[in-house]
DNA sequence: ATGGCAGAAGCATTCTGA
């Protein structure tokens, strides 16, 4: 099973370039940020004449996400919910449409769009940290529930400096602080455990080019969208990459989709043999 | 230190992103 994340920055500048990537993909759930738009202006016929289902949480010009799916989700939620242990009021991110939920054959898909924070700090870095700090205990309430997690999305971070092309430049700045990287290790705790890392140890693999000063071209990136899946999960994942070439369309996204490829038929099998025994019994 | 580039809103230019 495909389960992809991509930043879009506007469907529905980028609509024409995700239909053609999903063709020749064929993700079975697709994950967009950045989508720019009010639900009630989604372009959701596209995606169901291909067969998928579309969820949508989005806002006028800013921020926004959209699960695209074959599978029916089940579950779906919009934005941050039971996060008890949080310190931070829920009530302040919901003006923001920067999350949204939903289960797939057992598996808890969740999609973020975690803030920028422009410049560390001033008052956009605060509601970053406070946002990443009320997703970290958002997770914490599904862990105890024992749920499988699959969280995915554009972090908006580089977790260490093997994913930022310069990082003598930019190190310590946005996106590569301290500050920032320990609110990310917070939010995984060890139990959610970064795919594409499993597979390549090595720097120079990014998902985000600015598009200015010519940085696709010279590939000067960053790796800041990111799957990150149950430590359950690891066992069942085959693959993880990054697919740089809807970077070089006319008039692309700043950021290339991410893809695992999990395979959750064995769940599947594992639940049924579980089942099968109970009526032995 | 600043701007570069792109999208949305809306019609000139500002805000936001990363």
């Amino acid at each position: 099973m495909l389960i992809a994340t991509w930043n879009v920055n506007s469907i529905r500048t980028r609509l024409t370039q995700i239909i053609d990537w999903i063709n020749q993909v064929n993700p079975d759930i697709l994950c967009l940020q950045e989508t720019k738009v009010m639900d009630d202006s989604f372009p959701v016929e596209p995606f169901e004449k291909l067969g998928y289902s579309v969820e949508v949480y989005g806002q006028k010009s800013y921020n926004g996400v959209a699960i695209i799916s074959k599978i029916k989700a089940e579950n779906v939620k919009k934005g941050f919910f039971g996060c008890t242990g949080s310190k931070q009021n829920i009530e302040i991110f919901l003006d923001q449409k920067r999350l949204i939920s939903a289960d797939f054959n057992g598996v808890k898909i969740i999609n973020v769009y975690v803030p920028n924070g422009s410049a560390l700090g001033s008052d956009k870095f605060e509601y970053k940290i406070n946002w990443l700090s009320c997703l970290a205990s958002f997770l914490d309430e599904l862990d105890k529930k024992g749920e499988l997690i699959c969280l995915m999305g554009d972090f908006n971070v580089a977790p260490s400096n093997l994913d930022i092309h310069d990082p003598k430049k930019y190190e310590g700045g946005i996106m590569a602080s301290e500050i920032e990287r320990s609110a990310l290790k917070n939010v995984l705790k060890g139990r959610l455990i970064d795919s594409f890392r499993i597979f390549e140890k090595t720097p120079g693999h990014w998902s985000w080019w600015d598009y200015r000063n010519n940085a696709y071209e010279l590939n000067k990136g960053w790796r800041i969208d990111h799957i990150y899946i149950s430590k359950e999960l690891t066992s069942k994942l085959k693959n993880c990459v990054i697919d740089s070439s809807p970077r070089e369309n006319l008039r692309p996204s700043d950021h290339a989709p991410v893809m695992i490829d999990l395979n959750l038929s064995e769940i599947n099998e594992d639940f049924i043999e579980d089942e099968d025994n109970f009526f032995e019994i």
